[in-house]
DNA sequence: CGGATCGTTGATCAACTTCAACGGTCGTGG
DNA sequence: CCACGACCGTTGAAGTTGATCAACGATCCG
């Protein structure tokens, strides 16, 4: 039996539910376990489910015309992750979400979803919270992407996130900055040498 | 006395309010008249209000750190605009908002969506589908930015939103797209010379 | 009419990419 | 449990995209 403390703590801190509520939620989730590399969503594919990370990280990431990879998003313990379009709207994806790590889920599949909405008000409450975290996080994502350079966003992430940032590989962590990772290479190496 | 009809209509889409609750909104709301130039929301100050622009239109922008201006978003007639963060964490915006031509604009403030949401189930599903609405957007958003270059940003934009292009400036346009004005005017002849 | 603002053009420059090569490490099959 | 191949991060040289700077004409608005 996997501890799900984390999970009801984090629904905790957005709404207070009823323990038939409670009950409810956690009827309609899923755990599962998926091995390092495996996939969870896949372009062409709907995504079916928001997942929510108990152990483990995954990354989402497009492939531009070119065929380089560009990392859209990122998950490690408490965070959700999804193709928030192809979720939202239960259109075909265009991402891959694939765990970096053996992990260990929660899923909630989006018709369960709208059942607990339809069903109260607290559900409607606690998926407003989270959608609007998710785009206030995304506007914040936006203005860094215009404001700053390179070796900018790669500080703020390190300040932002410096446990995300041990666990991602380099690749991972230069696409997700919208960089190569032969230059965030050189940052890195630049940012040693300032300091001695 | 204003047309309010694309407003009702834009909250019918999402979600059926019941008469009480659709008063309880509209007397919620303030109509104003902006000229010109005028600024709705300033960095420094928390943005109070959500603004549904009825008509005119509206760029938001920050300013780096070297004194550009980078448009974040823009807004005409059936938009909403807000500096996303301020609004809903109740902290200092970043942001500046500034009305780009002579409009008429709808405004509920935070603390009437408190307590409508606090209120009706009804009122928890709309901001609930305008807070995936904008995450959505976001999220193309961010995307379009990862994996386009300026070119292509263009392109799109044109293609996505032909009337608004339009309606900005040069100068907003090229800052919403990530690139200086000189090079989205030499993008643009380019295309030109393409044609012939 | 006159000044400020906007879009354009061309020359130069900087940030970042691409390409190629190399060493280290990781995991996988024999 | 070892060996080998694949993958990852690094380095350097050359190339490209897009920025910067400066100058100019057009237009808008007061």
């Amino acid at each position: 039996m996997e501890d799900l403390a984390p999970f009801i703590e984090n629904i905790n801190q957005k709404v207070a539910l009823h323990h038939d509520e409670l009950d409810a939620l956690l009827s309609g989730l899923k755990v599962k376990k998926v091995k390092k590399k495996q996939f969870i969503v896949q372009p062409g594919f709907t995504n079916e489910h928001r997942t929510y990370v108990l152990q483990g990280a995954f990354r989402g990431y497009v492939i531009d015309v070119d065929g380089n990879e560009h990392t859209t998003q990122f998950a490690i313990e408490d965070w959700w992750i999804s193709d928030y379009n192809s979720y939202i709207y239960q259109i075909p994806a265009t991402m891959f979400i694939v765990a970096l790590e053996d992990s260990t889920i929660l899923q909630i599949d989006s018709q369960t979803e709208k059942r607990l909405k339809a069903s109260s008000y607290n559900f409607e409450k606690l998926f407003r919270m989270m959608a609007e975290k998710s785009a206030a996080f995304y506007a914040r994502r936006i203005i860094a992407g215009l404001t700053q350079n390179a070796e900018q966003r790669y500080t703020e992430f390190l300040e932002k996130f410096p446990k995300v940032a041990q666990r991602l590989p380099q690749y991972v962590l230069a696409s997700y900055l919208n960089m190569t990772t032969e230059y965030l290479s050189k940052i890195r190496n630049d940012k040693v040498k300032k300091k001695s």
